[in-house]
DNA sequence: CATAATTATGCAACATTATGCAGTGGAGTC
DNA sequence: GACTCCACTGCATAATGTTGCATAATTATG
């Protein structure tokens, strides 16, 4: 093997690299995870990746591999979410701000994060306010509309006022 | 052995020694901090080390050996935090947006509240993300160019993607 | 079910850390 | 000064931790 003469730091760094890969990137497979961390400049094996894994607690989703805290929760849709908590949607710069209802903002929060979707970079959930911060204000206005849109999608239009 | 003529504050000199590259550097094992203490004129052992180490009461962290009182509430440089901490960082206009596991938001938010960035006009941490409002959307991608190039740290790298 | 793909693991090699033991010299005592 | 006591250290080595290789076990696919 290599010995490294400094394991410690080694195994803890490629750990690290291993939580920001799995949450980045959908990782299909061990393989493909030695590829991606051979790519940022860290030499492994399956062997060991396998093992790192099962310290770090992850496991595999439908869609690759999951941080544990990450994996919790059933998947679901994101217009039912949207539809049962979004009150309505705003856009201001690149930043999308929902509302919902008093204590329904992280629950649709974690919806919206696990929807990875296209051109969102993170939401930060408070009580029933969402600030969602989209990557240019071009981006931000496509997010809303979609946002808006789900809510109508089975119900009558004029549900939706303000 | 050597013997010194005193040993009492040999010993007490080698361990602030200790005590202060352990706060410095990440020194990653007992071997690398002898050479330390080697290249400030300490002469010692790994033998002696293990002691002092346990007697100092230091600990094992993922990023090297930390004293006990910094593994608590960390006086933490912003540059190991980030290491520890993010996962990834984007921009979106004046926002730049850092993600990390669950529940790490909070504890480098405040690093990064700590050290004053330039051009930073403060920080929203929710469970996993922070958004970081800079003064301009230039500044905003100065800093996460910098942000994003702590997460390499010590490894002499190529190219960051994304 | 057969085969391929993927993941897990026994084992040996190496790295890192801890410790039994004996030697040394400073401090205290007379 | 001579003696004793003992904290401290280095040496040698034990104990523990980490990894790669080879391969077994498991899971997916046709």
């Amino acid at each position: 093997m290599l010995h490294n003469y400094a394991m410690q730091s080694v195994r803890a760094e490629r750990r690290r690299w291993i939580e920001r890969l799995l949450s980045d990137d959908s990782i299909r497979n061990q393989h493909d995870l030695l590829s991606r961390l051979q790519s940022e400049g860290i030499q492994s094996t399956q062997a060991t990746l396998s093992r790192d894994l099962a310290d770090l607690g992850v496991v595999k989703g439908s869609n690759g591999w999951r941080l544990p805290d990450q994996a919790v929760n059933a998947p679901m849709d994101l217009a039912p979410a949207v539809r049962a908590y979004m009150l309505h949607v705003e856009v201001g710069g690149t930043l999308v701000v929902l509302r919902t209802r008093t204590g329904h903002a992280t629950p649709l929060a974690v919806e919206l994060d696990r929807t990875r979707l296209d051109g969102s970079l993170g939401t930060i959930a408070g009580d029933d306010t969402i600030f969602l911060a989209a990557k240019s204000s071009a981006v931000a206005r496509g997010l809303a509309r979609r946002l808006q849109g789900m809510l109508q999608g089975d119900r009558p239009r004029r549900f939706v006022r303000r």
